[in-house]
DNA sequence: CAGATCACCTGCTTGC
DNA sequence: TGCAAGCAGGTGATCT
């Protein structure tokens, strides 16, 4: 925060939503007021607009490293260099004067929404749990495999309806959620095959998954077979002996 | 509103 | 060795 960006280039019309020239033209000059985080988007609020980042699957920010094939977005500081590298293009890095109503529109954050609130926005929906957890609507930060893990901790189904959740299930849920989250963020991450954080260091919870990438190996409750099926259109890990619908 | 399907990208792994 | 298929941290459009 304080600081100004000296320069920025922009190599990506993917991340950028269209007007790269523009945005980096926007960004050249611009001083970071604040930062902040809601779920999985982070704004950084700068003296002329917001710089809206996401880094989708493959995003990751990097400080001080070198440029390689797959660096999208540079922002040159007095001090250092961020790049934004994304080999899928799934993320976004994109500057806005006015930040659009739509990015504002996700759910409370997931490591800091009350239970109240949690089991309010629940009710209000009759999804597969799965499902909902995915839906940044609902609540924003929990992906794909935070949900399976969750879920496992909490020996919840991953399609089980949410309508039918008791309020008791839904206490151990939101726990977990919570837990799983800070734990991982203990180990800082989880990197599977290419998430490192910003300076080049791997995470180390992929380590700690009970059942994420884990089907057909024995559970660490019960010894049964995990078992991998799609809910939502994504890979989904559980065990059918812990985890009943 | 919910669910399925496809689309957007690129790379890696698996199986024949 | 080659090649096709399937898979991957996310989201958004479209259609039923």
């Amino acid at each position: 925060m304080g600081k100004t960006i000296r320069h920025a280039h922009v190599s990506s019309k993917r991340v950028t939503r269209g007007d790269w020239a523009r945005t980096a033209e926007s960004l050249t000059g611009a001083t970071i007021r604040t930062v902040r985080r809601q779920g999985k988007q982070i704004f950084v609020e700068l003296d002329r607009g917001t710089l809206y980042i996401h880094l989708g699957m493959t995003g990751k920010l990097l400080w001080n490293a070198s440029p390689g094939k797959y660096t999208r977005a540079v922002l040159e500081f007095d001090d250092g260099t961020l790049l934004y590298d994304d080999v899928r293009q799934f993320g976004r890095v994109e500057f806005y004067s006015q930040l659009p109503p739509a990015l504002s529109g996700t759910g409370p954050d997931a490591l800091t929404v009350s239970f109240e609130d949690f089991y309010a926005r629940l009710k209000k929906h009759r999804v597969g749990l799965k499902a909902l957890l995915l839906n940044q609507q609902f609540i924003s930060g929990v992906g794909n495999i935070y949900a399976d893990e969750a879920l496992f901790l909490a020996r919840i189904h991953p399609e089980a309806p949410s309508h039918r959740i008791s309020k008791r299930r839904a206490v151990r849920l939101h726990g977990e959620i919570v837990e799983v989250l800070k734990l991982a963020i203990q180990h800082r991450g989880s990197s599977i095959s290419d998430y490192v954080d910003s300076a080049g260091n791997r995470g180390a919870f992929q380590q700690l998954h009970n059942v994420y990438g884990r089907a057909g190996e024995p559970c660490p409750r019960c010894g049964g077979a995990v078992k991998r099926i799609v809910v939502a259109q994504r890979g989904t890990h559980y065990c059918p002996r812990c985890q009943r619908a």
